[in-house]
DNA sequence: CCGCATCCGTTTCGATACTG
DNA sequence: CAGTATCGAAACGGATGCGG
């Protein structure tokens, strides 16, 4: 008789495993990466799975110890769910293993791109050049805002509108990623309607500069 | 209608899972990080599991690049698995997540802990004085052998007998992971007959002292 | 004995519908 | 908006079979 779906195994990885291992549950960890998020948007760039096995998924997590909800304050009385700081120390797990999937062949079409995955390339691969900056972009991708703290050669992302803006960028996933490694599309980007600029618009060029030379989503293994 | 399991998301993260996120497929890649194994043996020590899991995973793993079969030289005739040079850039990923899975509650008894597991906790903890190697250590484990090279404050492992051993050391997992952080408690082991040492015992004992302080398995998070 | 394949009961997943 | 309920399909887990 199984005793649940345990690995029952003291291996770190197996234990590791037994408390994400389940699908679903990493990519719900990812989207939480920069800051909590409610159920309803979590569903919504999860759009690949069902509601019940978000929930399930949120309920296991917070039993573990891996997220926490929280009730939003006084007006919205909503809940939002976040990481807790062991949570919080999956990132690095979560950035080696993308990196290293990276190189596997495409998924099947129709395949989605998720505003976190564009941010979370941006920022694992954008080294601000310190001396021409600091600054605050706020970031808006498929209606949902992220700000994204440029200082001291760091580039800090969090969910929400949590400062004042130097410059805004409004555009979905796809069109930021390649935009990313490709700036001098900006201008273009915009006249066609793609994307929209507010504020000071060299400060989202510089921003999208930063990026290391970069090879495009690739289906090459090395 | 769904194709087949994929995330089908761009994310390198959801492609790595899409590749390993099944179950027991990240345990099986731990079995092969310090080289080729043979089906049996790979279902011996992932026992909580059956035969057509580790057949289903052994032939998808392989259909995705991560591993592959290959023919034993002659009298063998047998079939090793092993992984490709994209496999081998799990590790990193594997010792992360374990470093992180550490941290959580211990699974339900009864549990186990192979070789891999042992071994893997070993080399990456032991941080070996240049200065007293180097050295070949002939590690037997359940019935298993492993070669440990340590030189130039590098511990290497590989499967198999593959240098001439300055020594050897013949235990079960759980007692050798008892030693590792104990040393001192080696000439008791051997006395009552849990270890088993050949030649010179002086070097197994200054390999197992070459681990940082190391905290117990823990259930503790930070 | 090794390397699976087949069968079968149980659990999980995925899609849709439904409720407070 | 934030989930729960239901149900068929797929995957898992255990046992057993079977050719080399």
């Amino acid at each position: 008789m199984p005793t649940s779906r345990s690995y029952q195994d003291l291996c770190g990885i197996a234990r590791a495993l037994d408390v994400v291992g389940e699908r679903w549950a990493l990519l719900i960890v990812r989207e939480l990466l920069f800051g909590p998020q409610r159920f309803s948007e979590l569903r919504r760039v999860l759009a690949n799975t069902s509601s019940n096995v978000i929930a399930d998924r949120l309920r296991e997590l917070e039993a573990n110890g891996v997220i926490q909800r929280r009730q939003l304050s006084a007006p919205a009385a909503s809940w939002v769910y976040e990481l807790t700081p062991w949570g919080r120390q999956l990132e690095p797990v979560l950035l080696t293993l993308g990196l290293w999937g990276l190189q596997s062949p495409l998924p099947p079409e129709p395949a989605v791109i998720g505003p976190t995955t564009v941010l979370l390339y941006l920022r694992s691969r954008a080294h601000p050049d310190p001396t021409e900056f600091p600054a605050v972009v706020r970031i808006e991708l498929d209606g949902q805002s992220w700000t994204a703290l440029i200082h001291d050669g760091q580039l800090e992302i969090q969910v929400g509108e949590t400062a004042k803006p130097d410059g805004s960028i409004r555009t979905d996933p796809k069109t930021f990623r390649e935009l990313i490694g490709a700036p001098s599309q900006l201008q273009t980007a915009i006249c066609v309607g793609a994307v929209g600029v507010d504020g000071d618009q060299k400060v989202i060029r510089r921003l999208l500069e930063q990026v290391v030379p970069a090879d495009q989503i690739s289906s090459e293994r090395t």
